[in-house]
RNA sequence: GGUGAGGUGGCAGAACGGUUAUGCGUGAGCCUGCAGAGCUUAUUCAAGAGGGUUCGACUCCCUUCCUCACCUCCA
């Protein structure tokens, strides 16, 4: 597979082997907004895609779980701050839960980190990359040669429209803190008194002990790219010497009419709200409908268009399943193949679901066509399977002990005996269980349909 | 101002130096007891603008205009 980095503006091929994913997470200090959702999504279905090919993966996935934003929040909510933290994570675990994204190989914490975040802080000093001033320490940018190489930033032209803040001991107005020196809030002791590491080092620190140097893939969203992954690159590299991630990718961002969700803006769409109103298949669609290093633009028709093409599969699946006699004619492999190019070809989810609706327009054609073959829909089913479950799409079940064949079969007679009014009430008593009646010429599918209370009011997305 | 991404049909959104992308929406027709699903067909020269390279460009090159993001916290 390939993928696009960031950092040498080329595509590259993953190579052989186990891969190691670090993807910079959420500072919990609220709730997920879609995105992070969109995100954390894209690298689900990279990882279920890696591993559904046969590679071995690990995904590890940050918490930064100590921060100023989480201090002022809990300031002002008269919380204690790493309680705050944690009732975050929590509520985290439960939105993605929801929406199937299956859980990273493990979520450190940068307070879990303290030790070794010291310990890379002391290094840096040592070697030169870093300096200790009344206010703590900070990383020298000058020492790093290569700072600005993944944002595109040249050191000396950033120097001209920096601002200068009052009270300021580092050196440059361009070198960040590695600790911060405090008296107050949640604090650890450090060579350098007590205080709190500064915002890009636990970065550094977790994905050099969960992962090692060099691994393969290095990800987050857009926005990430600087100040955070630029001064991840000096620290870890710095450090070590060596190169931290092979490939840096990175997702676009969603928008609302064209602009970036903001606090200030009062556009934010959380994801909790989201999963409420529309479920985590559409929502899952939502994310992948483009590529994923392009922008989302968020809007009603947009997750309209995804709920249509839930409906879609939906039915298809259920089709599949249920199909029986006639002489199939179709090719199951052919759109498994153009699914996993997709995929491979930089992660190009919308044309791997492009290959699903093409498939499943096929089966409604057979089907409604009575050519839909066990066998054939067998085949077909199995790759289908295959591929929602790289998507992180799964159908409704029917609650148990719904006997809904015996129904179906029962209105079967009905219609037969032409006592129209009778099946159509069979129709609607099963609708009370989210099952939908498809009469296709001589035989009839039933699907469970997903509940989405979003479908009867779209325009209020 | 700097850096990066992008401007494709009513909307969403890909690929590709030459063949209808696809989906959604909309119109007409078919199928159906009804509904759904499905089918057929239409939605005219789709490519921000202007040059250039080429037998041929949406696709490559140049110029220009515009949008968004980042440059302060941000997935």
């Amino acid at each position: 597979m390939n993928i696009h980095d960031t950092l040498s503006g080329d595509t590259l091929p993953l190579r052989d082997g186990p891969v190691r994913i670090y993807l910079c997470g959420v500072t919990v200090y609220d709730d997920t907004h879609i995105g992070h959702a969109r995100t954390i999504v894209v690298f689900d279905v990279l990882r279920r895609f890696l591993a559904e090919s046969g590679r071995s993966v690990t995904l590890i996935q940050n918490f930064t779980d100590i921060d100023d934003k989480i201090i002022d929040r809990a300031a002002a909510e008269g919380a204690d701050p790493l309680q705050l933290a944690e009732r975050y994570i929590a509520r985290y675990h439960e939105d993605f839960d929801r929406l199937h994204v299956k859980r990273a190989d493990a979520y450190p914490r940068a307070t879990a980190y303290m030790g070794h975040i010291i310990s890379i802080t002391a290094s840096l000093i040592e070697s030169g990359h870093a300096y200790v001033v009344d206010s703590g320490v900070y990383y020298s940018v000058e020492s790093f040669p290569r700072y600005g190489r993944l944002s595109g930033k040249d050191t000396g032209e950033m120097m001209t429209g920096v601002r200068i803040e009052p009270q300021e001991d580092k050196l440059s107005p361009l070198d960040f803190a590695l600790w911060k020196r405090a008296q107050k809030g949640p604090l650890w002791d450090s060579p350098w008194g007590p205080g709190r590491p500064g915002w890009h080092i636990e970065c550094s620190a977790m994905s050099l002990s969960c992962l090692g140097e060099d691994f393969e893939i290095h990800g987050g969203g857009r926005d990430l790219i600087f100040p955070h992954h630029e001064n991840e690159i000096a620290q870890s590299e710095g450090h070590t010497g060596g190169r931290q991630a092979r490939v840096w990718m990175h997702t676009g961002m969603v928008t609302i009419s064209g602009q970036k969700m903001s606090k200030s803006l009062g556009n934010i769409k959380s994801t909790r709200a989201l999963l409420d109103r529309w479920g985590p298949n559409v929502l899952r669609l939502f994310c992948l409908s483009g590529h994923y290093s392009k922008p989302i633009d968020y809007s009603a028709e947009l997750l309209a268009e995804s709920l249509t093409l839930w409906r879609r599969l939906e039915a298809c699946r259920y089709t599949l399943e249920q199909a029986a006699g006639g002489e199939g004619g179709g090719a199951a492999r052919e759109w498994a193949e153009r699914f996993d190019a997709a995929m491979a070809a930089d992660l190009n989810t919308h044309e791997a679901i492009v290959a699903m609706t093409e498939m499943a327009k096929s089966v409604g054609e057979m089907a409604a066509g009575g050519r839909l073959g066990t066998g054939e829909a067998a085949a077909i089913l199995s790759e289908l399977d295959r591929m929602m479950g790289i998507m992180g799409l799964r159908v409704a079940r029917p609650p148990p002990g719904a006997a809904i064949d015996g129904r179906v079969a029962e209105r079967r007679q009905m219609r037969l005996a032409g006592r129209y009014a009778e099946a159509d009430a069979v129709r609607e008593e099963l609708r009370g269980d989210s099952v939908e009646l498809l009469d296709y010429s001589g035989r009839t599918i039933w699907v469970c349909r997903e509940q989405i209370p979003g479908e009867d009011a779209p325009d209020q997305a």
